[in-house]
DNA sequence: TTTAATTACGTAAACGTTTTCGGATTAATT
DNA sequence: AATTAATCCGAAAACGTTTACGTAATTAAA
């Protein structure tokens, strides 16, 4: 009573045609709610469940999304996940995962594999080792898709972004008026919107503030984890900034690290503040003052804007921004 | 050059059929080189990519493999992902996510909209708020499935887990070695073999040297944080243990909280010891001393055993068991 | 009463593959 | 030379749906 029952079976059994077993099951107006209710019955009883690959083949519809996202172990990207999926049940469909490892041929490589009618449509924050902009552009004539906290910035297509400028420079100030004068910056994401944006903004707010920029102040993020720690360390010993400011979360284990190592207090030698999505940031000692993204709500939005796409209703807005709230806490106590 | 190149454009464009051209695809043995090197090349030149559907639709394979966990942003889970992934790639597979959120109804909803030939097998892992092995004694059987770290004891299925036992002991032992006589336990997972274990093994431990045990030192998981936090206060100031040990990664947060708050030093007056597969433990002040399990490994080997049982290979073991590590930090120092 | 519209259902083609079976050609064996 | 075997390929039937189109029966409009 599970196997072999597909909708030839329910139309034999009731003694009507496919087509109409067919129709009842997709709630066609064609159809007489008698007939329907005799369907539905049978179906429930006989636990009729559909055939998803016929039914993709037939109707060009898989019911099922992708997601293409760097890597699943960070808390940004989990929580955008989460939030996602809990909007895809919502709509019934499937939820598929792809991580790029920040790579930007597995990137296109999966991406190009979804394209053959796997999916209906595609969630994206794409990798920052490289760009392929001309990828994309032809991309997003071919497949719904939207784009997610990391995007493409001369593309014109649907984007879900956080307020990566105001927050970081709202981030910066609070480092200035906590005394701060030599504000390291920890640069990450450096070839995306975002990564641009906190960087400007913090030099922005630096000039706002008459505060002569260093370029020895700025480090770049390597892959390396241990080449972040020595190039924090570095920084800390040879330019021996009074403050961290660390545009991503891969930073904040080296830095904490570093400090330890070379004793340096926190907050009163050097204050740390991190964009940063990280559960423990409250329980660090001392706890961490952090620039939040909405990971959770992004995920949900971006999925609904898709989901708006799929079901032909217009967007109202083809680019959403999302806040960033800053939260204050002992790293940057004066 | 790349919508509507389907197998039958490529066998008019070779004067060919249709069956030599899908069977050169899949490198049959019953086309010549010189043929499949045709097809392949065409094939390659016009872009064309395999409709999944119709594929699945025919030889009832779909390529695709499907992960039931109770939540992806879990460090945990979000490693044993990126293993399974990792395999899931190797082989050619797509993966799909679905979160039950530790809820019995949904894991179960979910694993049935699968059966339907959506997905080729599934890993899991399973709620922990309730069981039902009824429905895994029949699921098993219907689907290639491969349990890992949550499992069911009395099923009769693939099995991946750690050593909980032998490692919770193993931990138990140590916080009794660093001079702790009234060792709390902040129970996690009580319906599983994990959670059941990771008790037994702290209970056999403190046996083995003579410790009495208490039920007062025993609190258990709510999945509303606050009232773990409440429950925690209430038994350091209560109850006064000298240690913390944690046997799931959701009470580390509010165990520092909770010292913190009460102005108990960790590790002087309180020592804490957790499970955990957090980053951060290492920047915590005091760092933590966790219990960590090879999360990534788990993934990467349930997917191979998945995988062996879907190319029919034999599996060597039913049930594989992998090593946790006790990694020993300054919040267990004496 | 006739015509037109509406309702309810069936026929059959299509979606793009895989696979069984059989046939033709060539090579190897008696 | 006759038989067998090996190699290579094609015809056609599936897989389980959806859907365009046709049609009969009923109802509404003229």
């Amino acid at each position: 009573m599970a196997e072999g029952v597909n909708i030839k079976r329910l139309a034999q059994e009731l003694n009507i045609s496919i087509a109409t077993v067919s129709k009842a099951l997709n709630d066609s107006y064609e159809i007489s709610l008698k007939t329907k209710n005799r369907v539905w019955t049978l179906a429930k009883e006989l636990n009729y469940t559909p055939n998803p690959a016929a039914s993709n083949l037939r109707s060009h519809k898989t019911k099922t999304i992708a997601v293409v996202i760097p890597c699943v172990a960070n808390n940004f990207f989990s929580l955008s996940i989460k939030g996602i999926e809990e909007i895809a049940r919502q709509y019934g469909y499937h939820v598929l995962i792809y991580q790029t490892h920040e790579n930007i041929k597995m990137e296109i490589e999966f991406t190009n594999s979804l394209l053959s009618g796997r999916v209906d449509g595609i969630l994206t924050s794409v990798s920052s080792s490289e760009h392929n902009s001309e990828y994309y552009k032809t991309l997003v004539k071919k497949v719904p898709l939207v784009f997610f906290d990391r995007v493409y910035e001369d593309l014109e297509a649907v984007k879900i972004t956080t307020d990566d400028y105001d927050i970081a420079f709202e981030a910066t100030e609070h480092l200035i008026k906590c005394g701060c004068k030599r504000i390291a910056y920890l640069y990450g994401l450096e070839n995306l919107p975002a990564g641009k944006a906190r960087f400007n903004a913090y030099q922005d707010a630096l000039k706002a503030h008459n505060i002569a920029l260093d370029d020895e102040l700025v480090i770049r993020y390597h892959e390396d984890e241990d080449v972040n720690f020595e190039s924090v360390k570095q920084l800390l010993k040879a330019v021996k900034p009074d403050a961290l400011f660390s545009s991503i979360e891969e930073f904040i284990i080296p830095s904490y690290l570093a400090c330890k190592e070379l004793n340096l207090n926190v907050p009163s030698a050097v204050k740390i503040l991190s964009f940063s999505n990280m559960d423990t940031a409250k329980i660090l000692n001392p706890s961490l003052t952090t620039i939040t993204q909405p990971a959770f709500e992004i995920g949900r939005e971006a999925a609904k804007c898709l989901f708006k796409i799929l079901n032909k209703k217009e967007l109202e807005e083809r680019s959403i921004v999302l806040k960033s709230i800053l939260i204050k806490r002992e790293s940057t106590n004066i």
